[in-house]
DNA sequence: TGTACATCAGTGAACGCGCGTTCACTGATGTAC
DNA sequence: TGTACATCAGTGAACGCGCGTTCACTGATGTAC
């Protein structure tokens, strides 16, 4: 196979790579231009075929937009499933670092995010797209889960589903306001992340949890 | 002048209102195809007028979008000022009432929405437009910095200025997810108000305020 | 191991279309006197 | 009150352009025997 890192064919006749190269260069432009921004005879352009290209491989614009959403989402779970790590050292510290990895995820990959998130893809009518969505937040939730068994023996035990919610959108608006890696961003007088952390933190207090999150001993399994 | 209610000329030479006949022709744009889904030609066409048309009003589509946007943010803290209602009758409900109403307004108004928060413009080269965004959030912070002034004396006041974005983060978060106007809204097994009432009253509770919220005596003013 | 052949994944030319933009123009409106 | 005139806010025709899409085609690849 004739193709090199980029993605751009050297010289064959056959790509051999063409799908994926059309997804990173529909990323690509979402990067530089939004996505609306982005065109399917551009996109085939970028990759170094013809105009006729793309057709082989997807059946409209959309259909590729939702490709890249797809795998956004599915590199999206990874990056929070490797935050999260089993909750290690400890469920507390694992938890914050998970709402770290998603400001990161948005600030590191502005395009994935926004065809993720902000594309105006209908969850309806891409399955696979909703499951991969889900799966992604799958991982804050079952943090939330260890996170609520945790819970002082005197304080009644919240219910992990409403914690992963609340957790899921505090980070999705602080990423989509101050964490975003666009134009659109809005300064803010600290960090998105301690920002995010001190929220977390003040919720979690409100829960009953005790201020200092570091447990004695190892959390269970 | 004759013009109607839709912002159609009738029969004159001039529109009169092409202007404001525009913007809400781009709104209706955006609202069935999202923001990427509308062109200068369209709304023109829709206005009723020759495509040069708009270049008497507007430099080019993004002054057009961006102009949208500012009429959407204006709106917004229209309704939150509604809602806020200088904190009656009590700053605890009204507090609550103004999250309801970040809430509302997403979910009525899809395509200021998505103008406002996800056509991607840059805020630093639309002047007019960050203070239009900064002067919604101004309800918000003056909505925290009344209960900030509530804490309960044994506990330390917490800062106006994180209550609020915490608080704004969290309710754009639910809205963008959950209780938007669009297809892209996502399922919940429950409403988003609840969701976000519950959200905030757990928040505030971990900032040690009482969590009946209703105070015995009128707040200070 | 070679060969014939089916299938796959691309080409490139062509098309109709709508968009953005410019231009000289003109009808309507407002105002100075 | 009438009139002349400047200005405003539109027209409509024209243009070049890039997009989406189709089509018959063809080079490359894989496989049956």
């Amino acid at each position: 196979m004739n193709w090199n890192k980029r993605g751009r064919r050297e010289g064959g006749y056959h790509h051999g790579n063409l799908k994926e190269a059309l997804m990173q260069a529909a990323l690509d432009l979402i990067a530089q231009k939004g996505p609306a921004g982005f065109t399917f005879a551009e996109a085939a352009r970028s990759a170094g075929v013809s105009p006729a290209a793309p057709y082989r491989h997807f059946r409209d614009r959309d259909e590729l937009l939702a490709s890249v959403a797809q795998q956004g989402f599915e590199q999206f779970e990874a990056r929070l499933t490797a935050a999260w790590d089993d909750g290690r050292p400890d469920t507390p510290t694992a938890f914050q670092r998970v709402g770290k990895a998603y400001l990161a995820f948005a600030r590191q990959n502005p395009a994935f995010y926004s065809a993720m998130f902000e594309s105006g893809l209908p969850l309806e009518s891409n399955p696979a797209l909703l499951v991969a969505s889900e799966r992604a937040f799958a991982i804050i939730r079952a943090a939330s889960e260890r996170l609520a068994a945790m819970a002082p023996p005197n304080v009644p035990r919240p219910p992990a589903l409403m914690m992963a919610l609340h957790i899921w959108s505090l980070s999705h608006g602080i990423a989509s306001l101050f964490a975003r890696g666009d134009a659109a961003r809005r300064k803010l007088p600290m960090s998105a992340e301690d920002l995010l952390e001190a929220g977390v933190l003040i919720y979690l207090k409100g829960l009953g949890f005790p201020t200092d999150q570091r447990p004695a001993a190892a959390p269970p399994r």
